[in-house]
DNA sequence: TTCCGGTGCC
DNA sequence: GGCACTGGAA
């Protein structure tokens, strides 16, 4: 039990996020989007998908088969990297429409992020996700170092989350890291006018 | 550790 | 011109 974690989480869920804040109305688009937004601001994955849906492709077959999803998803960045992949989801999601996370993972260019958010997000599996923004705030308030790996931050997340917790509240859970880290944990910025500055400043328990 | 990469902000 | 952006592979 981390007292600092816990408080801080609690925080985090007072905020009443929404739960179905992730963009996209289908399997297909939430999971794509996981792939295109791996290192990438998100203004450029709009672009991306915007391209794909405007050129009809709006289903993992129509993907798959597409010669163009280099050109379509290029705003995104690593498109050949990210090209590869969504071909590789797009096999394992018309074979297997409910896949599991070692499934997932055995995709080159899926690893554990992209698997979690493709869970919670595109198929409502109980998993947390871990981000950039996650890892961030966690080293700002000094609860976590550089060293934790993605599978100790996510075991230690969900052992200080209330007991009987649900999908809506990983999904809200991580809606509200991203808006924190977007609006005040930047890289490069102070945390002085941050909401959850109280916590950081009190002592490590 | 380094590479993949276009976009937007400073 | 420099750098950050909801990672992953080798």
């Amino acid at each position: 039990m981390n007292e600092k974690l816990h408080t801080l989480i609690e925080k985090l869920l007072e905020w009443q996020t929404d739960p179905d804040w992730w963009p996209g109305s289908s399997v297909f688009e939430i999971a794509s989007s996981a792939i295109l937004t791996q290192n990438t601001n998100w203004n450029n994955v709009e672009k991306a998908m915007h391209n794909l849906l405007d050129s009809g492709i709006d289903s993992w077959e129509k993907l798959l088969y597409d010669e163009d999803l280099e050109k379509h998803i290029r705003p995104a960045g690593f498109y050949q990297n990210k090209s590869r992949a969504l071909r590789a989801l797009a096999g394992l999601f018309l074979s297997t429409p409910e896949p599991t996370r070692t499934q997932l993972l055995n995709l080159r260019g899926v690893g554990p992020e992209t698997a979690d958010s493709i869970l919670l997000y595109a198929l409502n599996k109980p998993e947390m996700v871990i981000d950039a923004y996650t890892r961030r705030i966690l080293e700002k308030c000094n609860i976590i170092t550089k060293k934790c790996s993605y599978d100790e931050l996510k075991t230690m997340i969900l052992g200080e989350l209330p007991a009987h917790y649900d999908v809506n509240t990983l999904k809200r859970l991580h809606a509200a890291f991203v808006e924190i880290g977007k609006r005040y944990c930047k890289k490069t910025t102070k945390c002085n006018c941050c909401p959850l500055e109280a916590i950081k400043e009190r002592g490590t328990s």
